[in-house]
DNA sequence: CTCGTAACGTTATACTGTAACATCATTACA
DNA sequence: TGTAATGATGTTACAGTATAACGTTACGAG
């Protein structure tokens, strides 16, 4: 699984921030645009603490309520995803559009690439239907190990 | 959401763990069966810590290796299943196969129901096949609100 | 019997996340 | 211009989740 991350795309990401920020009316602060640097940076998923020791080198709070707002607020903006089964975040791939996506993460190397498959929301969208539920936004997160690691073996 | 596990359930729920111990050559023992039926008991998603308290009134260690052990046997019989939005576990609802599910949980009461979709998992996996990933067994979390919560909204 | 393994107990600690309140900057408006 | 409201960040303290490491017990195989 590729995890570095082009030039081109950590502009594209930031460029998106801009967008939905001032779609939003919410400020691309400075701290808000270092965190999600960071995680375009990191190219993979990335653990909140992590992210905090790279804050502090910067002159940003280093306690653990700065990261977590941050992130969420980028959440908000539909820039960066958690992935609940390793408590980590990763950039969105698609920022430009609310999307119900599926994320592969690989247990291996942490990479993950996130995809937009219409005929698996369509299918997951019927199921919720029948029970009555209504789905909130988000992406699904499916383990197992990318062609690079299983190449590996 | 149907919170409520019947009689019938719960008896099911602990016939299918002697068939998974005995086909798999493990052991279904005491610590291990009354876990299994607290979290069948719970009839919803219940947290590791909650089900440690329950052990102690039962004469168990409280310390959280034990819990968390046992979990884990659980779950590796297919016998239970971690919901990882919300650091949860559930009873499988459908503990004789291998299993590739969909669950639904709802944010409001808590509740999950999990289904099993053809559909759904031959799509994911046609994705994966594309990326060369290799999925692991699992199930998917699908967060919304249920719908006799969003009746009584 | 005794050896090896599985299961469980125990202690300590690491990792993840939030509550609550203080401070500072920006905006809006009298 | 003062001042009040809001949003963003800083700070302290703590809650909640999970695992490492090692000791002890139970039990079947040889
Ligand atoms: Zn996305
Ligand atoms: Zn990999
Ligand atoms: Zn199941
Ligand atoms: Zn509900």
């Amino acid at each position: 699984m590729r995890q570095k991350t082009t030039a081109a795309e950590r502009r594209a990401g930031l460029a998106a921030a801009e967008r939905a920020c001032s779609r939003s009316g919410k400020k691309l602060t400075p701290l808000r645009r270092r965190v999600l640097e960071l995680v375009l940076n990191a190219g993979k998923p990335v653990g909140a603490y992590n992210l905090l020791k790279s804050l502090r080198a910067d002159g940003f709070s280093d306690a653990p309520p700065t990261i977590y707002r941050t992130l969420e607020f980028l959440q908000a903006q539909g820039l960066v995803h958690r992935i609940a089964k390793s408590n980590t975040f990763v950039a969105c791939s698609r920022p430009h559009d609310d999307h119900f996506g599926l994320i592969f993460v690989c247990r291996q190397c942490g990479g993950a690439v996130e995809l937009e498959e219409q005929q698996v929301i369509a299918d997951i969208g019927c199921c919720a239907g029948r029970l009555g539920f209504q789905m909130s936004r988000q992406v699904l997160e499916v383990e197992g190990t990318c062609r690079d690691c299983g190449a590996a073996l």
